[in-house]
DNA sequence: AGCACTTTCGTGTGCGCACACACAAAAATA
DNA sequence: TATTTTTGTGTGTGCGCACACGAAAGTGCT
């Protein structure tokens, strides 16, 4: 293992002078800048980041400003927990991560904890981008002060936020009309839940739905794909009514596809005898879900990953940070298709996390 | 952040002392120990691991005895390259990590470079135990030196080792029965194809094929389940010519599941009327396999994560060694199902291996 | 040549921990 | 009581790096 001290003594200067040229803080000759990158080179030199992180203790902070979570929507408890367990593997490299949370359904709030974010003056930004007005505004902020920022599982366009760490939901809804395909291979008709409150937010929930008929159109499959707009998922009296009542009229509905996280609330709504002939797929690993693909109810869901979105994305900010380390655009965390065998596996670090 | 300095000074002794009783190093008096303990608890204090990363250096060594691949038998590749950025990882953390590749045809091969193995003093070993009878002869070895071993990929019955890393074959068998039952859902007979090497060697495989039956056992559904044994899967002559006439004297089979990482030897071979009416599931996300999803030829692969296991193979350990954690005994990796759209976003961390 | 700067570079300290060594007090032995 | 052994504890050094401070060398000017 060949340290600064050996790049130094090859090269006949002092070990401050290599650290100089390793994080261009000037004030070295070009003649010997040259000299010592040439030998940086040709050892394929780089700093143990064990000891830089030592060295650094408590040089950068990054802030995080992510949607709460509630019994009742507990899809961002995932990436929480992944940004915590993140927190704690970084916080020995010199890096402390603070979270704050805001009201997804309250613009104000998500201001009010900016504000609040801003002021631990953090040397990056990880936001989950949830209003897109809100968000011009508060990177205006962030671009004055040079702070750079990431987007996280939402992937909003036209900012220059240095990466978006999330998933290509066009293709998870593209897979999700291949599969629903191949479990109903005879002619049917398929089904779209949307709610309203998800039509004004979350364009991801668009793509899927774009990348589910779209595998349809591709394949030249005639089936008829319909949609039911339901006002409030999260309503259980009102769910109820609305997919029931439908399926009894439409008789001829034999898969339901519901491009959101609240797979669950449609089930817990859906008469017995239509559970039974009918195949759900559906989003996000949460424990509602996963219960549903247990007593088979559900046929797929599809995961984001998001305990690995939340973790990624510390990792690459402290590698920009620490290392300069210019991460991709755009990071497509995999997507995984669950069912009822291999849920219990996933998410092996986020038992642990939660264990604690 | 709390240090042992800090730990220190509110037991009013040295550093040194609470070092002692941190690493269980004795020579500590009761009394002093049960104050330094209690003030440990209460602070909930864990060492800083970078500090002790960088105090270790190079105090523990670990040694991986995994089998070769070649061009022909990539499968070996993943969990190499998945040590080799766990060995990166760790480099920094005071640990080294030596890789001892050998023929997983040739017993001898296996017990030679054991022995090599054994020279270099490891404080753990990794090894993929492929040989019954060879590995108790290791094994004695290593519990005479009281070397811990963990064992990968393959999970052998009654050894004494620390941990096994490795996939739950039966489920993944299992899920394949029913993504093949789900992509033919109309009575038809499928085949199941076995090579002579892969009987006598590879227990993963019998489970994969008992899982596979088990399900269309357990759901009661009357398909019949054919199986056809070709000798050796890797002679590209011989597999073509027994794929191609069995399936035209058995035109019922709409379905062939390959329990091996071959399934490309099979989709080489086939004719093409048989490729576009037979569905294929198989295992193992190597190149050869991949490319088959793009083209769809396979409807399905199951991966084991090979590269996930071979990096947190060593990563266990590593906790195990440094930190003196103890591993569930059993660590089984998420069962991944590919198709073509989720494939080729596998394994980022594997591309960023290979392109250095 | 003398002076005031600027550029270029070396030295020293600390990050938190592991561990060897030194040394005191207590206990055991003569 | 004197001496040896054991037990308990403090001190110092180094791991590899980051960075502040200040010294040396170089520059331009009068």
């Amino acid at each position: 293992m060949i340290t600064i001290k050996d790049i130094a003594k090859e090269a006949n200067v002092s070990e401050g002078t290599v650290d100089r040229v390793l994080h261009n803080r000037g004030g070295v000759s070009k003649k010997t800048e040259a000299t010592i990158k040439a030998i940086l080179k040709k050892h394929n030199f780089s700093v143990n980041p064990v000891a830089s992180a030592l060295a650094l203790k408590n040089k950068f902070h990054i802030a995080a400003l992510v949607p709460d979570f509630n019994d009742a929507d507990l899809f961002w408890k995932s990436p929480y927990l992944g940004i915590l367990k993140a927190t704690e593997d970084v916080k020995n490299f010199g890096t402390q991560v603070s979270t704050f949370k805001f009201n997804q359904y309250e613009k104000a709030s998500y201001l009010a904890m900016f504000k609040k974010l801003l002021k631990t003056k953090p040397s990056a930004v990880l936001l989950v981008p949830t209003f897109l007005n809100e968000t011009k505004e508060v990177v205006q902020f962030l671009e004055q002060l040079e702070i750079p920022y990431f987007f996280l599982n939402i992937d909003l366009e036209g900012f220059n936020n240095t990466a978006f760490i999330g998933q290509d939901s066009y293709t998870a809804g593209y897979i999700a009309g291949k599969l629903m395909h191949s479990n109903q291979p005879n002619l049917c008709n398929f089904l779209i839940i949307q709610s309203r409150s998800s039509i004004t937010k979350n364009n991801a929930i668009f793509k899927r739905i774009e990348g589910f008929n779209d595998y349809f159109i591709k394949k030249n499959v005639p089936y008829k794909i319909e949609t039911l707009k339901i006002e409030n998922l999260n309503n259980q009296q009102e769910t109820k009514k609305a997919i029931n009542t439908y399926l009894k009229k439409h008789s001829d509905i034999k898969g339901i596809f519901v491009p959101s996280s609240r797979i669950y609330m449609l089930v817990d709504g859906m008469e017995q005898q239509f559970l039974e002939n009918i195949k759900l797929i559906g989003f996000d690993n949460t424990p509602q879900n996963i219960k549903c693909l247990q007593n088979n109810s559900v046929s797929f869901l599809i995961s984001q990953k998001p305990f690995d979105q939340g973790y990624e994305s510390i990792r690459i900010i402290t590698d920009y940070l620490i290392k300069n380390k210019i991460p991709d655009h755009k990071i497509f965390l995999p997507i995984e298709i669950l069912l009822k065998e291999n849920a219990n596996f996933m998410d092996r670090h986020e038992l642990k996390i939660e264990n604690n």
